[in-house]
DNA sequence: AGTTTTTGATTGACTCGTCAATCAATAAAA
DNA sequence: TTTTATTGATTGACGAGTCAATCAAAAACT
């Protein structure tokens, strides 16, 4: 055989020429040719590695969420006691890297197929619970018995205030996101109803 | 055959079919000829009066803005006071038609154009800059100078829970996403921050 | 060590289908 | 007859997936 062990090599570059790709296009709109190209090998052995189109794109998909999954844990085990662990968790959803053009072609992207792809729903849905277990986590011993319904909130305005970030042309405000949902969560952890 | 003044009517058609074949495919992914067949006419005739792909798809987006635009506006007229404005647009961003399976498909594809789109992305500033002077209009009165920022917050927050709740699988729950968001105002206006 | 066999890696060429866009032709008002 | 409405047919391009063939290293064998 050639060079050994080439597969898991091959499989990666073509992963993040997917990415790569993704965010060059803006869409899902990309060839298989184009990914292959980026990634310096054939169409042809793009299909023998992954099977074919839906799996590459997939696959894609995957890495971008545990590129995700990865930044968030990082923080929360360099973070120290609950209010760390949130703050933590804002932080890493706010950081640059989240806002670079193919994340965020990525990102959109997998709405959009979420809404019809039951297995990029399951994804997105394995990425909620996450989140929302870990504000959980961190919330309880500041709030108690309010922390689900503030994991929530919190949850939703982190995703509100991506997409406005995102999608705002231009260089993304890290800190002021950042900012904005950190506020939201004074003021609940302030108030008493 | 031509029955004068049929292009208005078909253009009609033809913009609904679009936003319902964006809504059965989940993609911007449609073809003029489903879209066509959809309105009952030939893809030739749709090509004659849009000119093209592009400015059908264009036709289809400006409609959701414009009846999302609509349903404020009239939520708006009959509402009372600061406090009812604001919760007007809150209840008329979460009315049970923003989350018919086409509204939601063109929200989602909508996003993810206006990231190589400048229409599109013009038109999403449009619809983002109306909401936001609506939303500090109505809270001027209720906590003056921080009212920018509430707005901000607000709106923010109305994305996130919306992108939640489309993406939520079975029947999306109005009352329970607008109460968090109006839980959310509530704390700012009791708030002395 | 030298030869042979085996097999992963890799590609160019090809098939089959699809789709946007164009055009020539037809029909019916004005 | 000039204009408006409308379509079937056609074209030209492009893309996913398949396949037979080639290449080169490694393992087996002598």
């Amino acid at each position: 055989m050639p060079k050994l062990g080439m597969e898991p090599i091959r499989k990666a570059a073509l992963v993040e020429a997917t990415i790569a790709e993704i965010g060059a296009s803006g869409s899902l709109d990309v060839t298989v040719s184009q990914i292959a190209k980026r990634a310096g090998v054939s169409s042809a052995l793009a299909h023998h590695y992954f099977g074919g189109k839906e799996q590459i794109l997939q696959a894609g998909m995957r890495q971008v969420l545990a590129d995700f999954g990865a930044k968030v844990r990082a923080a929360l085990v360099a973070s120290k006691g609950p209010r760390g662990r949130v703050d933590a968790i804002i932080a890493a959803s706010f950081e640059v890297g989240n806002f670079r053009r193919d994340v965020v072609a990525a990102w959109l992207n997998f709405y959009v197929l979420a809404q019809t792809s039951p297995d990029a729903s399951r994804l997105l849905v394995v990425y909620q619970r996450r989140m929302h277990s870990n504000l959980v986590y961190a919330l309880k011993p500041l709030i108690g018995v309010r922390a689900p319904d503030v994991a929530r909130g919190i949850a939703a305005m982190i995703d509100g205030v991506y997409i406005r970030q995102a999608l705002h042309g231009g260089t993304p405000d890290s800190n002021g996101a950042r900012s904005l949902v950190q506020d939201y969560l004074d003021m609940c952890l302030r108030d008493q109803a």
